[in-house]
DNA sequence: AACAGGTTCAACCGCTCATGA
DNA sequence: TTCATGAGCGGTTGAACCTGT
């Protein structure tokens, strides 16, 4: 009595999506809305797993996605966040409108590895390259540890030292997001993703409008 | 022009988390 | 409180495309 298979394989198209079912998707979700994964392909009609119509639909029909290239903005976003974050790339996504996990976290293994390779620091602890000693430390992600550091003036806990200029830990990733953080028109989605992500993200605020010192 | 190797992107897989009975 | 189920996330894969030889 295991858990049931999330979808009959038997009975379920894999690889890329053909116009048609994309059409059959896109319909559907704007004729009842996002939601029931599991059951939305029977009730499409589409011979796909659940989450396969959810990453589609996700990470690429939905109508607010913003495709084309990232901005500097983003990268450096992107670059922060990580440090703070690590491989959360949900969270992340949820900061930058109109991109998905998926492709931020394509955008990361492609390009921004490499920039951060290329300026000597290493992609994963964010730490200089040079220093093995300094890619042993502790933590994965020392920004991180700033932030435990500073738990004394979390702001779960307090909230009192949470201020935009505030130095409590003498970094300049004290942020607090301006980002939107509702969809953008009614119409979008009301996605489920972004909120979860949002409030995932609460313990962090990072400010878009201050990552370009 | 043909081939090989590298890069990119979309999709899949398996795991974890959240929720409800 | 426990268990079952659905949803979401992150890592990985594979095919298509690009570039250099």
């Amino acid at each position: 009595m295991g858990r049931s298979p999330c979808c009959e394989k038997a009975h379920t198209n894999k690889g890329a999506w053909t116009k048609e079912e994309d059409q059959r998707l896109v319909a559907y979700i704007k004729a009842h809305g996002e939601g029931s994964w599991r059951s939305l392909p029977k009730a499409a009609g589409l011979q796909r797993c659940g989450k396969s119509c959810r990453l589609r639909w996700i990470n690429y029909l939905r109508p607010d996605l913003k495709r084309g290239n990232f901005t500097e903005e983003e990268d450096d976003l992107i670059i922060k966040l990580h440090g703070l974050l690590g491989n959360k790339w949900s969270v992340i996504a949820g900061r930058l409108p109109g991109r998905t996990d998926n492709e931020i976290k394509n955008y990361w293994n492609k390009h921004i590895k490499r920039k951060l390779l290329a300026r000597g620091i290493d992609p994963k602890t964010h730490h200089p390259l040079s220093g093995a000693a300094a890619a042993a430390a502790p933590s994965s992600h020392p920004l991180q540890d700033q932030l435990a550091a500073r738990s004394s003036c979390s702001p779960e806990t307090s909230g009192a030292c949470h201020s935009s200029d505030d130095d409590c830990g003498g970094i300049d990733l004290n942020l607090s997001i301006s980002l939107p953080r509702e969809p953008p028109s009614p119409s979008s989605l009301p996605t489920t993703q972004e909120a979860e992500a949002t409030s995932r993200a609460t313990v962090v605020d990072v400010d878009a409008s201050s990552e370009k010192n």
